[in-house]
DNA sequence: ACCTGAACACCGTTCAAGT
DNA sequence: ACCTGAACACCGTTCAAGT
């Protein structure tokens, strides 16, 4: 990447930015990906990172906002098939950035930064399910139980190595424990 | 505490040393805790403790198993009760221990001596559970399954902050989808 | 507005030297 | 066997200075 300044504009160097850290993060983990490594990567000095983001951290605030845009992009297709499907669907989309979601939960007590923004994740990502599961006609509090379980399923498989026959066992119990019996 | 040498042995040092550490990770974190940290408070030098582990990594992991080992001896008195009241007891026992928890699964994809303890603990959990599950006439194969549900919940709630009503809700839930409903 | 050079305090870790 | 002093390479971050 060119060493542009002025040229290209705010929007798209961050762009250039959060890719490379994201990348690099996302293969060495974050601890182990040093600023001076990402901005090296780039062809810039370890300071002008500085200039972009205030700290470590909030690049990587920004890294997982782009991330999680672009899994929302591609969210549209599935809307319509099954839980057990669109669990399926969250948990592939997560896997490339395991190391990520390890990471924010190892810094959850350190980085007020990171507590925010996994707050909201998580307000967000609970809303979005109980919503769907309403529609399902399921009661709220179910639903809000109901999504509180699957988001702790999908975590733990990312969290920990698995097979595809766990990971199917688990969303297969989930799926027939999930709605009350639909007799 | 003394900066004896020779004259207490070595298990006894490495309690105390294990003992500080604990402390220091539990309230202000791993990373957030240095080495110089934990010597400063010992009143020995930085070097001192790698005369004891060969890195802070095995220092963690010499916590991990001493916490352990402490939470197991308390074990016994709760092994009639009901399942609910074990996972329960289990939330509380980790709680104090959250970061730490937090800390291990943000290593996993850094550092092997994390990865490996990681897993050795997981698999002792799981046949724990699977045992006392089967002698209550569960299948092994289902018994596997809520084994890992149910250590993923625990690791959700641990994860992340929540009320007493979150908690006792999803535990309640698996209560009663855990069991295959004894007609 | 954007980027660099040089520096700061700190980190985990090593090693030769002391007792 | 146990511990220290001094050093190493590196880290995230800052700031004055350049364009």
């Amino acid at each position: 990447m060119a060493k542009n300044k002025r040229d290209i504009d705010l929007d798209v160097k961050k762009k250039a930015l959060e890719e490379t850290a994201a990348r690099l993060f996302m293969t060495c983990g974050y601890e182990a990906t040093s600023m001076s490594r990402i901005a090296q990567e780039l062809g810039v000095t370890p300071n002008t990172l500085y200039w972009y983001y205030a700290s470590k951290d909030e690049l990587l605030v920004g890294v997982l906002n782009r991330l999680l845009s672009d899994s929302l992009k591609q969210l549209p297709p599935i809307m319509g098939s099954s839980p057990k499907e669109q669990i399926s669907w969250a948990l592939q989309e997560f896997e490339q950035s395991r190391a990520l979601v390890n990471t924010v939960h190892g810094k959850l007590s350190q980085s007020a930064l990171i507590r925010d923004w996994h707050e909201r994740f998580h307000r967000a990502l609970e809303s979005a399910v109980v919503h769907t599961l309403k529609a399902k006609g399921i009661s709220t509090e179910q639903a809000r139980i109901l999504a509180t379980v699957a988001t702790f399923l999908v975590e733990g498989l990312l969290a920990h190595p698995h097979t595809e026959k766990q990971r199917d066992d688990i969303l297969e119990w989930f799926g027939q424990n999930a709605l009350p019996d639909p007799a």
